[in-house]
DNA sequence: CGCGTTTGACCGGCGC
DNA sequence: GCGCCGGTCAAACGCG
């Protein structure tokens, strides 16, 4: 739409669009080491200007093209001349379709690598929790942490299943997503051209929410039944601490809604007080009784940055890229869990560590104490984003080495799960803190994780980058909302 | 005609 | 108790 200020402060107007985003590939690019990655990313760089950057990069290399043509043609007409330039733009034609089959193909690659780098992941995070439940711990604590231990065995709790899931499904479905999502109508396409993901947070919310932490078999029910009834009452309600987690995702979107690889059903739209912009709520539509839901909403200075917050958990598994997404931003939030909670000593180190190696890693994950429910604030760019300067002083900022391909959209699933899990320990482990920092900070330092995801980021969004929104986006898609905006407003409040 | 979106109404929580 | 407010419902609407 209207220029971002950001943007153009940035970054010079004509090749803006095209630059930015190269830009950050190229951030991540220099720290890139993977040997095919590294050239890979090249190509990729050129193949995403080509061919996917919807307007911007499109549009700004056939302008270029046809200017130079125009030009050729003003000065001298000769029939020589315009076949020549004919035979040009046959051969870039060529070109581009090279560089997309090139792209498709570096795409399952790229596939292939954010497979074994989730599964890797998962492997951590298992060998984190893991460490931490060796830790000793008050009897409270202990108690969860067996019971959580018995539900893994009995698959029970969705945390380390999830991560099964993940895995299984990753490999399985990794052929099916990148043929077909068989999805039937709305479902979004991983694919959101102009989408940086920039940060992620994740809040809890306290309270006896519904959701219960299970989540996995509950279908959340829907109208106005009392959610404390539905819910789990039962022996959750011991750790009162949290029953819901709150994810929420910074991206610098000019679309109505990033696309996550969920369909999303929009199911009001409302006016946030202090923002300008409507606030949408979109329900989870990938199953029948997936309680996720997520609110989306556009950010009052910057409007080019798309707020999204996604709330519960998800009881069906997940396309692919989500869950690579989700196993990623659920590692980030058990290593920022565990050394979150806690007290404030924890919060600090993180907090240096954090500011030490941010240096590497533009990505940032934020806890926030702030009042109802703390929150967790992965930043995956080092973007000075208004919002984050302001917050408050009760956070702190890890390093998030993933970029996430498309969204954490899916994230809550795995992401809350972990989260709440952890959580159920906070305060404890300070001495992990040192562990979880240390690893962190050396996956973070570790240019290949970066340069993966980097590679999966790019490939996605430079494959499928059209500027049609899928699904649910749809819905949003249309100026309506806007309109809607208008109206609601009045009403709404 | 089915389905998803739109949009005003409604509801519960919260602060005054 | 009242009003604000975030969130959800559901009838109406529009599209394919
Ligand atoms: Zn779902």
């Amino acid at each position: 739409m209207d220029p971002t200020c950001d943007r153009i402060h940035q970054n010079p107007p004509p090749v803006s669009g095209e630059k930015r985003v190269v830009d950050e590939m190229d951030f991540f690019a220099e720290e890139n080491c993977l040997k095919k990655t590294s050239r890979v990313d090249a190509i990729k760089k050129e193949s995403t200007e080509l061919d996917s950057e919807l307007d911007t990069g499109l549009n700004l290399h056939m302008a270029n093209t046809s200017s130079d043509k125009s030009m050729v043609d003003d000065e001298t007409l000769p029939n020589m001349e315009k076949k020549r330039t004919t035979n040009k733009l046959i051969v870039l034609k060529d070109e581009l379709e090279r560089m997309n089959t090139e792209n498709q193909r570096l795409r399952d690659m790229l596939n292939e690598v954010n497979n074994k780098y989730c599964a890797l992941q998962m492997h951590f995070v298992t060998l984190m929790e893991r460490q931490q439940n060796r830790k000793p711990r008050t009897a409270e604590e202990n108690e969860m942490i067996d019971r959580t231990t018995e539900e893994k065995k009995d698959g029970g709790i969705v945390f380390p299943r999830q991560f099964l899931n993940l895995g299984q499904a990753a490999i399985a479905n990794k052929e099916e997503l990148s043929q077909s999502s068989s999805e039937g109508r709305t479902q979004n396409g991983f694919r959101s051209p102009q989408n940086n993901v920039e940060l992620v947070s994740v809040t809890f919310k306290s309270g006896q929410e519904a959701e219960s932490p299970d989540l996995a078999n509950q279908g959340w029910v829907p109208n106005k039944v009392p959610k404390f009834d539905t819910s789990k009452d039962y022996d959750q309600a011991t750790d009162a601490t949290m029953r819901k987690a709150r994810v929420s995702v910074r991206a610098r979107s000019e679309a109505t809604m990033i696309s996550d690889g969920c369909q999303w059903r929009k199911y009001g739209q409302k006016m946030a007080k202090g923002n300008p912009c409507p606030r949408a709520y979109y329900r989870c539509t990938m199953a029948v009784g997936c309680p996720v839901r997520k609110q989306v909403q556009r950010c009052a200075e910057d409007r080019t940055i798309l707020i999204t917050t996604y709330e519960g958990y998800h009881n069906h598994p997940l396309p692919p890229p989500a869950m690579t997404m989700a196993s990623t931003t659920s590692a980030a939030a058990s290593m920022l869990l565990s050394g979150s909670m806690p007290s404030a000593d924890g919060l600090m180190n993180s907090n240096v560590l954090a500011r030490t190696i941010l240096p590497c890693s533009p990505n940032l994950a934020t806890i926030s104490a702030s009042a109802p429910f703390p929150t967790i604030t992965l930043d995956l760019t080092n973007t000075p984003n208004p919002s984050q300067l302001q917050r408050p002083q009760g956070q702190f900022h890890v390093p998030f080495p993933n970029p996430p391909h498309s969204f954490p959209s899916d994230g809550p699933q795995v992401f809350g799960q972990a989260l709440y899990n952890q959580s159920k320990f906070s305060g404890l482990q300070s001495s992990h803190q040192d562990m979880m920092n240390a690893a962190t900070a050396a996956i973070a330092a570790d240019p290949n994780f970066s340069a993966a995801l980097v590679a999966a980021i790019t490939s996605i969004i430079g494959a499928n980058g059209h500027p049609n929104n899928h699904g649910n986006n749809n819905s949003s898609t249309r100026s309506s909302s806007d309109n809607n905006v208008g109206k609601s407003n009045f009403v709404g409040n």
